[in-house]
DNA sequence: TCGCCCTGCTTGCTATTGCAAGCACGCTTG
DNA sequence: CAAGCGTGCTTGCAATAGCAAGCAGGGCGA
């Protein structure tokens, strides 16, 4: 938990919870995690599932997402462009092909643009072993 | 892939790694985690946490997001977003470069899912299994 | 044949998660 | 004053996560 956007989840519930003018048992009963559990959450003695961030980000009505961005799991997706977002969501892709995409997607980003055009054309020359080689 | 199955997070990390065409140990040492583990998560007897799942995306080169949403704990985006129209847009890809991500994107496309095995198993070949495998 | 290496799985254990029961304190009301 | 209700926290426990050590089976080479 170093870096600045991933922070303690607890302080971060606290202050959601707070913002909500919501008590701890409000929140108890609103999510069906204990009261006593969401204490220790908020104190940080206790590092909560992702399930149970799930039942406190519905009690709170914020996302889920975020808690998960707090807590580590998740990496946050500002800084997707429409293509990432699009791959990522294509459902007619397969886990791989995605991130072969993503891949080479960002590397030709890394390349910032035109100029780099020819190298772009020799780094894919070197990738299709998809178009008809077989093994 | 399935959009709406979500279930049976074991099944589909079983899966993936048979595509990768990679053993449990193998797995386990590209992830840190445990290879009886592994074995139990594949097979439903145990119920990781998302840490887990993080660790075993990584290994085998997929997003964490799509095993979350697998495991419940994430919810699938909106697959609206066209790959095709974004990567037409993208105003940080020159032309050619769009072309290449799109005729890559449409020979994925072409494969639907069984074909994309071969290219799978490149991209894990470059990430070598390491040798003298032992738990 | 045996030994070695690979494979996936079993088992017992420790550490951790999440909870129920309850405590302590502050405030309000009769 | 006591009783009641609200608040957050303490404590001990059961269930589960995750692991190390090891088993069992298959394949291969000397």
């Amino acid at each position: 938990m170093a870096t600045s956007k991933v922070g303690s989840i607890g302080e971060y519930i606290r202050e959601q919870r707070q913002r909500a003018k919501v008590s701890l048992r409000q929140l108890a009963d609103a999510t069906g995690v204990s009261n006593p559990y969401l204490s220790q959450i908020e104190r940080g003695l206790r590092k909560p599932s992702a399930e149970i961030l799930q039942q406190i980000a519905k009690g709170l009505r914020i996302s889920a997402e975020a808690l998960y961005v707090q807590a580590g799991i998740l990496d946050e997706r500002e800084s997707d462009t429409d293509v990432q977002a699009a791959i990522r969501a294509d459902v007619g892709l397969s886990e791989r092909q995605k991130q072969v995409l993503l891949d080479i997607y960002e590397s030709f980003r890394n390349e910032t643009g035109s100029a780099a055009a020819p190298d772009a054309e020799a780094v894919i020359r070197t990738t299709p072993p998809t178009e008809g080689t077989s093994t």
